[in-house]
DNA sequence: GTATTGATCTTCT
DNA sequence: GAAGATCAATACA
């Protein structure tokens, strides 16, 4: 959006059953999205201060969703390094929050629709090669492997991402 | 280099 | 009133 996009490159998995998902518990006012039909974004603050998006991808009153975790700036990036005021690429986007800002995601985009305008998604030709691993940043059900990264990638959410 | 803490707000108990 | 799918600045080795 905004001449602004890139690839994604570490992505995070939540299911209804999964302690750790906002949706676990059932439907609330502020996960309603995630029960709304797939292809939607479910924008929610973290910590107050953050935003962070995530792909509804189950059918309408399922609540699951992925987390977008980590995005390799490919376009606008002068306007990404405006926006979060610092000039390194590989922290442009290199976490939740990061990629919200840099993408000037906020509340106002909970529930759009990914395949409508500003937004666009493009399926990558060569299917990309991704690793499993242990979930990060939450305190519950850590152990579950549904956390994916675009192997060798060096714009990854954590440094050394271990697999 | 790693470790710890402050910022700041929505939701749930 | 406490916790949380975080980030960035500060403190310490």
């Amino acid at each position: 959006m905004d001449g602004v996009g890139g690839v994604v490159v570490e992505t995070e998995a939540y299911a209804p059953d999964d302690p750790a998902s906002h949706s676990f518990g059932g439907r609330t006012s502020r996960n309603a999205t995630m029960f709304g039909p797939a292809g939607r974004l479910y924008v929610y603050r973290s910590y107050g201060v953050h935003w962070c998006a995530n792909v509804v991808c189950a059918e309408e009153g399922v609540g699951a969703a992925v987390l977008l975790r980590a995005l390799e700036p490919t376009a606008g990036l002068d306007l990404m390094r405006a926006r979060r005021g610092m000039d390194d690429p590989h922290l442009l986007a290199a976490g939740p929050g990061r990629l919200t800002q840099a993408l000037a995601i906020t509340g106002v985009h909970d529930g759009v629709d990914l395949a409508q305008p500003p937004f666009m998604v493009v399926e990558p030709q060569d299917p990309p090669e991704v690793v499993a691993s242990m979930r990060v940043g939450i305190t519950r059900a850590t152990d579950r492997p549904w956390r994916y990264s675009l192997a060798g990638s060096r714009f990854l959410s954590r440094p050394r991402p271990r697999a």
